[in-house]
DNA sequence: TTGAAAGCGATACCAC
DNA sequence: GTGGTATCGCTTTCAA
């Protein structure tokens, strides 16, 4: 790797007027530009980010903190950040947090001390103050804050919309899979369709779960069967509650959509490729990632940002779990 | 943040005694170690990772490149590279390369401009020659190399398995799906199955495909059915394509495991939740990226490796898109 | 328009 | 045992 210096040698000028036509800053004739610029390339030159980042004591390296990559709603809002921060060349160093407080802080502590510039938080576990002594800008993704900028989808929209698609679709006796209560995201979904329920006219069944693990949602849904047989519809707190739904459906007779309709949340990749597959309430979370990238860098910038909070929209994506509506309904 | 200068002013002594005790290096005496760790604590000061990266020209950072995280298969490798890095105080500067050697080579150039210390790879598409030019330590995952370290599983012993249990389940008109040519994995399965179907006496089909997208996978899986309707066994290239396999065979009428067997490979967490619950040859995709860390870990402490190619082993994993076999044979 | 030099925050060599 | 200081590679005054 050569250095600022090596380029200055080979182009006879000092390493200030190197490092000024590198940074495009001051002036530099453009004489000495050119032989500065044939010297970077001869010797093959890119300047040293440690070096630059120790000076300015900030890098272009932003943090980003998620519960645990392996859970597939994650790696889209990952992508999404990544492939904004790159457009603007700035890398990621990542953390899976499995939403431990002691590993959170410690990721925020060594992310720090390599001096990133911004910080993207998924985790819904630390208390709020260890972020608001941050020193660095903080956007939290999927998870809503007053306080500090955030990005999520409009979950009690979304809860609405399930309801009022499963009733238009004809279910009558409707069981609402309420999520993680300590999850605000649930809380609203769960809301949401609670309230159309509620104003509605027909029959629910309250279901309180306390994760979204595959395993633990596949014992609910043999319970929910066994104490509310003759349910024909089911809102899911997510896609995996939904697919373990789908599977007890399955395994004890009942055909989907004819005996029982299945809304689930979040539409990652898997719920595509069940079968029948499923339908969802879309969270956009390719786009919140790349928001979230986006108001970070705002703030890095010191653009002050009206919208610190920023909802995106849900939808509903029809697939093959819930009938058919009348065209004419 | 505080500075190693105002540590060493409020311990009431120099900054090269503070470093002595952050590093443990050279003799400081008991006393002297206290106050310098009150003066720490008091100040709640850590290092400047950047400044020492600077310093030593290595930083703890290690490079992660990957084609895509929101492929099913790399969450689970990547979370054992990371859970192993950990462990060792390593932090991961991730990139998505989408097999695109601009995006890769450009990753590469700016892991190093901020002093990665190692690489792990998970791509296919370079020119090996880029990493053989490159100063920092390299490993492959899921890629085979000879001149450099790489982890993989056996492939080939996991299309001997399939084709072996498909066999003993008793399809006898079987067909084989070849993966994209370009990846030595994917070769490897297929010549392992290949070869055990060849020396066995059931008919079998083979059929190319170019890629592993659920969407082409779809409409081959429909190809399929058409030109060769008979087949009772399908070993799919990956997991992905096994899912649309399944999906065709479902949509089509066909029962399984009865009228149909169907094995994939991967173990991707999204096949348990498929339903029929999918049988496949599992990579220890968790392990692999753990086993890649350490491999990495070693060459950056210099350990000669005997090993440098790690193979691990793949295991058939019995869901339901195979039959029970008799417990007697 | 250019260069000399201070300094970012550590480490490690060399004196004492 | 401890401290002074050169050094890592770069940016940015300040003078010239």
């Amino acid at each position: 790797m050569a250095t600022i210096r090596e380029v200055a040698k080979a182009a006879g000028v000092s390493v200030a007027t190197v490092s000024r036509v590198l940074n495009e800053t001051g002036y530099v004739h453009e004489d000495t530009r050119k032989a500065v610029n044939a010297a970077i390339e001869k010797l093959n030159y890119s300047p040293n980010e440690v070096a630059r980042s120790l000076f300015k004591r900030k890098s272009k390296l932003i943090g980003l903190l998620l519960p645990d990559i392996t859970n597939p709603f994650f790696p889209l809002l990952a992508r999404g950040v990544e492939d904004e921060m790159r457009l603007h060349d700035f890398r990621i160093i990542f953390g899976n947090t499995d939403e431990d407080a002691e590993k959170e802080k410690d990721y925020i502590q060594t992310f720090q001390q390599n001096n990133v510039i911004g910080l993207i938080s998924m985790t819904n576990n630390l208390s709020k103050s260890t972020y608001d002594d941050l020193s660095i800008p903080v956007v939290f993704l999927d998870r809503t804050s007053t306080s500090l900028p955030s990005v999520y989808a409009d979950g009690m929209e979304g809860g609405r919309i399930a309801a009022k698609e499963i009733i238009k679709r004809g279910s009558k006796r409707i069981t609402l899979i309420k999520g993680p209560s300590h999850l605000q995201t649930a809380r609203d979904r769960f809301q949401g369709a609670l309230e159309v329920l509620s104003s509605s006219d027909v029959n629910f069944y309250v279901m309180t779960t306390s994760s979204f693990s595959f395993n633990d949602a596949e014992k609910w849904a043999k319970d929910l069967f066994e104490k509310y047989g003759d349910t024909d519809g089911v809102i899911a707190s997510n896609d995996i509650v939904a697919t373990a739904v789908l599977h007890e459906s399955l395994r004890s007779g009942r055909s989907i959509p004819e005996d029982i309709q299945i809304i689930g949340f979040d539409d990652i990749p898997h719920s595509a490729l069940l079968f029948p597959p499923l339908s969802t309430i879309r969270q956009p979370a390719y786009e919140m990632g790349k928001e979230a990238a986006r108001l970070l860098i705002k703030q890095i910038n010191n653009k002050k940002e009206d919208e610190q909070n920023i909802q995106l929209p849900v939808t509903f994506i029809e697939r093959s779990t819930t009938r058919k509506v009348d065209k004419n309904v």
